[in-house]
DNA sequence: AACTGGCCCAACCGCCAGATA
DNA sequence: TTATCTGGCGGTTGGGCCAGT
């Protein structure tokens, strides 16, 4: 079943022609759309109110950037998703020019495909299983393990961790310098915003062994208590990440922090999610990720 | 030249929430 | 308060294009 108004009168459906397009142009653009159910009876279209609406917002607004997206905007697509999920619209306002429905089908068609391919579950942005990776066609590729696309470089970070398997001065490499260290801490400053991983070290990483992580210039310890290997603590992650988002705190007020604040909330979601993400060295190359 | 399979993307579908009668 | 209308959103579909055979 169609849309309400739809059901109203004979409507056309399929791929638009230039002349509805027309019609609809120069009628939005001189009467506007105060109703887009009557837009169609007013411009002289067969077409349901819905479809007006969606033809305008997503092909024929002035606004509209066309052609492929730039890296610039793939880094932030990727970003914002990360935290967001598959809310579109939402990732689509920050990508000005741009409607939800191109993002999506980028992400669907481009992206998606290559999160996989570095072994990715573009979903969770997690790695996946080592027998989803061995089926991609990156299997013995050399490895980044970062902890959030905004870490700041210059930054001095604190990785607690709950198990010994994690050893981080064997595993931390260039361009990150280990300040001090003991049986479950490891601090350590960064020059960039990637950490070298050894692929072989890679299972030490995984969010069971890390219980904190934090940004000593952003940050307090004591201000992010996250209890691993808790009950239901997935669930208080979630819980937070949906009052965060609640609270308004959406990437125009992100962008905000990756200006200028020292407010890291790419690594408070790494935090939230005790998780890291590993990216293909050439991969990251090519994103040449310049937060 | 004809066929096929994969991919891209515009458009549709169904659901939801807020507005209005 | 309830029913209906409307706009917005995310998931899905299918037509057209293109490369490979």
């Amino acid at each position: 079943m169609g849309h309400r108004c739809c059901s109203k009168q004979k409507i056309k459906r399929g791929l638009w022609s230039p002349e509805e397009d027309d019609k609809l142009v120069t009628y939005i653009t001189t009467h506007g759309h105060k109703s887009w159910s009557s837009v169609p009876k007013f411009a002289g279209l067969q077409r349901c109110g819905k479809s007006c609406r969606l033809r305008w917002t997503n092909y024929l607004r002035p606004d509209l950037k066309r052609g492929s997206f730039t890296a610039e905007e793939e880094h932030i697509i990727i970003d914002i998703h990360r935290i967001l999920g598959n809310r579109w619209a939402q990732i689509a306002k920050h990508l000005p020019g741009r409607t939800d429905n191109e993002v999506k089908n980028f992400w669907n068609s481009c992206i998606k495909k290559k999160l996989i391919s570095q072994g990715l579950d573009p979903q969770t942005h997690n790695l996946l299983s080592s027998r989803k990776r061995n089926n991609s066609s990156y299997p013995n590729s050399n490895s980044i393990l970062i902890l959030t696309s905004q870490m700041t470089p210059n930054a001095t970070y604190l990785v607690e961790t709950t198990s010994q398997t994690f050893s981080p001065p064997s595993i931390i490499q260039t361009p990150s310098t280990i300040v001090s260290t003991n049986q479950y801490q490891t601090s350590f400053h960064v020059n960039s915003n990637q950490l070298y991983v050894p692929e072989q070290e890679q299972a030490r990483m995984l969010p069971e062994n890390i219980s904190n992580i934090c940004s000593s210039s952003c940050l307090d310890t004591t201000d992010v208590e996250m209890s691993k290997n808790e009950e239901g603590s997935q669930a208080q992650v979630e819980e937070e990440k949906e009052k965060m988002y609640e609270k308004g705190m959406d990437f125009s007020e992100m962008n905000g922090c990756f200006e200028g604040s020292k407010f890291d909330f790419g690594l408070l979601e790494s935090v939230l999610n005790s998780e890291f993400i590993s990216h293909d060295i050439d991969f990251m190359d090519e994103l040449a990720w310049n937060f």
